[in-house]
DNA sequence: AATGTATACAACCGCCTGGCC
DNA sequence: AGGCCAGGCGGTTGTATACAT
């Protein structure tokens, strides 16, 4: 159709807003409502398009906008929503009252991912990174975020120390690369979909929050169907949704969860949506509508002590075991 | 103190979609 | 059916500020 840029018109100010014109945008929106937008620069006395006063008002002067840093749970609930939805901003933005969709895309770019790429996770495909260079570089900052993180998180419900998690979430990566690496391992090959990432749908946090995203989703997009029975218990964080259709085999990745029967609630999720579909492995049939199940969990710190044989991983392994794990009692 | 560089975020651009005619 | 329009969306850019040298 080629229809022209609205913003072409010659003489039309751009740039950053004046307390002049902000004033103007919201006396003119508060007694007559915004009408059309085109026609709105006009009516209210502005040198702007309709489109650059929309922008202003939705982004920055509506009056229901939530200003201030983003809370940890604000985080948390951006960066499951982004394993879930990738970059519909908008979509996420439903979920986080307040926010806007450009304010969360502007946080993920210069907060989030970087955050994850520092805990050794690809902010796109929410997996380890492949490169074990770059895991085992991230240690210190991973370690070092931990400990900010402790240090900033007020959340009483965080039970445990953040540098044990940022350790057991490091050592997990690796060992889930270095399965990866070996190419014997279903659970890797499964996560390679959809039900890969949907790992933070399930309690998923890097930060020892647990949280409940399936009724979120539910609850907030039209365009998403989510039925779950997720029962809520905390320091699911590690946990894979997908292991229990795959038998538990010596390959296969250990849950970072704890292995008593009655903390092993069983979940299951269904999802259908639209903005997923991208992510279907279409190699997987099963990936296209799916249910997955989990019932089981197993610590796996002990069963890495009986199999890693290498003293560079056990000494790594040791260490990191002798601190408090994230187990709740 | 001056300059260069990095970071954060507001604002813009261009494309897409859906409704109306 | 096709054109036009308004609004929505995601990616990118521009600019102010913070920080480093």
């Amino acid at each position: 159709m080629g229809r022209s840029p609205c913003c072409d018109e010659n003489g039309l100010k751009k740039g950053p807003w004046t307390q002049e014109e902000d004033e103007k945008l919201i006396d003119h929106i508060e007694k007559h409502g915004h009408g059309s937008w085109r026609a709105l620069p006009k009516q209210a006395g502005l040198n702007r398009c309709g489109k650059s006063c929309r922008l202003r008002w939705t982004n920055y002067l509506r009056p229901d906008i939530k200003r201030g840093n983003f809370t940890e749970e604000e985080e948390q609930t951006i960066i499951n929503l982004h394993s879930l939805l990738g970059n519909k901003w908008s979509s996420i933005a439903g979920n986080l009252p307040g926010r806007t969709d450009n304010e969360i895309k502007n946080y993920w770019n210069t907060h989030l991912r970087k955050k994850l790429l520092q805990m050794g996770i690809d902010p796109v495909t929410h997996r380890p990174r492949t490169d074990h260079l770059n895991v085992l570089a991230a240690l210190p900052q991973l370690i070092a975020a931990a400990n900010f993180n402790s240090l900033m998180n007020l959340n009483q419900n965080v039970q445990f120390d953040a540098t044990t998690l940022a350790k057991a979430q490091l050592l997990h990566n690796m060992i889930q690369v270095l399965s990866a690496n070996n190419n014997i391992n279903p659970t890797m090959q499964t996560n390679n979909n959809l039900f890969g990432q949907s790992h933070y749908l399930e309690n998923q946090n890097l930060f020892g929050q647990s949280q409940n995203f399936s009724n979120i989703l539910e609850d907030n997009h039209e365009d998403l169907m989510v039925k779950s029975q997720i029962i809520d218990h905390p320091f699911d964080s590690f946990s894979s949704p997908i292991q229990n259709d795959v038998q538990h085999d010596r390959n296969s990745l250990p849950l970072l969860v704890p292995a008593s029967p009655e903390e092993s609630k069983q979940t299951q999720v269904v999802i259908k949506n639209k903005d997923m579909e991208n992510y279907h492995d279409t190699s997987n049939p099963s990936s296209s509508n799916s249910t997955f199940t989990q019932d089981h969990h197993q610590p796996w710190c002990d069963i890495i002590d009986d199999e890693a044989s290498d003293s560079y991983w056990k000494d790594i392994i040791e260490q990191t075991c002798s601190e408090p794990w994230p187990f709740h009692e």
